[in-house]
DNA sequence: ATGGGGGTCATCCGATCGGTTGACCTGCGG
DNA sequence: CCGCAGGTCAACCGATCGGATGACCCCCAT
């Protein structure tokens, strides 16, 4: 796998709403043999017209763009709409939790940051072009912080319940499946009521999930 | 950001179980002149202890280790272990879902695969012994389609009853926080249900947190 | 105008849940 | 040897939920 790299030829579509950026990128990129710039837009709507005229390899896509429809709005567009799709490379400033998380959700292929040295970029652009992801590496630091966040202290028993218990089980359901009486149980619920601070089981649920408490 | 690389030594220690694997791994880390070898284990509690003695930066480690415990339980008590914990960087063959969470919540600094580029690899030890998150670029993919995936196509006004519901609020308050009755919540609620495939209040919130259809 | 989707409301009833209190047993560590 | 944590069980009661049905309203697309 991982092989030498192919590099084939790129086309792409550059979309930010400072056009000092756009050229300063169109002069960089114009450094690199492999990536032609086919496009510039300055607002989301601008991009969409553009994208579906030209039909790029790779979008390059801030996130902020002043007026208009918003980066994150345009890359959900860009990616769902029908036909050739292009892949969205989100190169921006900030690397806050959400803004990186709307981008993914909205169909991102990647998340660079402009820190990011021109080497990476362009690496990155020929990544996108084939579909791998890349990310700057404070944002695959604040993906894996939040995959890890801390946990609560359940006992084994206390975690066999909560899984049941986010099935949507019942408590007799729950007691047959793991072969102790249902009041036993309720006793069980009640402790982890009390360790995750909820008192329904649709909050246990929601507070074992948002902190990746199960499998 | 993202300055030159500093690039500075880095006290390193192997961990795999196969020993062909580590010579290679010697032979190839040899030719890093930042990067120094300070010891090898071939089970998981040779690694503790090794780390232990010799406060490496960085542990490299494999996730299959045969006998005893295994990579993910290895590096749980390294990076729980009290003191001078090393930043592990998990190096193995396999990509899976479950194999990349698992190291991830145990406290795993980065993830490449053994087919990486030995350049990826020296880069990868040094971002890893300042903290840095390296993914191979699978891996990032793969992190990246969980955080992505279809959802279903729920109203704004069942979003808001979902929403209360995963803070385990009962019906009668659901109703009074969005001003409509206790039968017009249930109301959202059976349709909730049927969207979701479930039957209980739980599963919903369970169903939810999964697809990531809140905020 | 005709109809469907989304949102609202009501009523009835059985099943389930949440709260509380008190109890016994086991294994581990001081 | 005793205490404590974890796991098990019981009985009771009020509150809430889930299931089923039928209905009205508004908006918008056909």
């Amino acid at each position: 796998m991982t092989t030498p790299a192919p590099s084939r030829h790129v086309r792409i579509l550059v979309c930010d709403d400072h056009a000092v950026v756009r050229a300063g990128l169109l002069a960089l990129l114009d450094s690199a043999p492999d990536i032609e710039v086919v496009g510039e837009a300055g607002t989301g709507e601008e991009a969409l017209a553009l994208a579906a005229k030209l039909t790029p390899d790779v979008v390059l896509m801030d996130l902020q763009l002043g007026e208009g429809i918003d980066g994150v709005e345009t890359t959900r567009r860009l990616t769902s709409a029908p036909g050739d799709r292009p892949h969205v490379l989100v190169l921006t400033t900030y690397d806050t939790d959400a803004d990186i998380t709307r981008a993914i959700e909205a169909g991102a292929t990647g998340y660079l940051l402009k820190a990011e040295r021109p080497d990476e970029l362009f690496a990155a652009i020929h990544a996108a072009a084939e579909g791998r992801t890349t990310l700057s590496a404070p944002v695959a630091g604040r993906v894996m912080a939040n995959l890890r966040k801390p946990r609560p202290t359940l006992t084994d028993r206390e975690r066999d319940i909560l899984t049941q218990l986010a099935r949507g089980i019942g408590n007799r359901d729950i007691a047959r499946a793991l072969f102790i009486s249902e009041a036993t149980v309720k006793t069980h619920l009640r402790r982890i009521y009390d360790k995750l601070g909820v008192d329904t089981r649709a909050g246990a649920v929601a507070v074992a999930k948002e902190r990746r408490l199960l499998p």
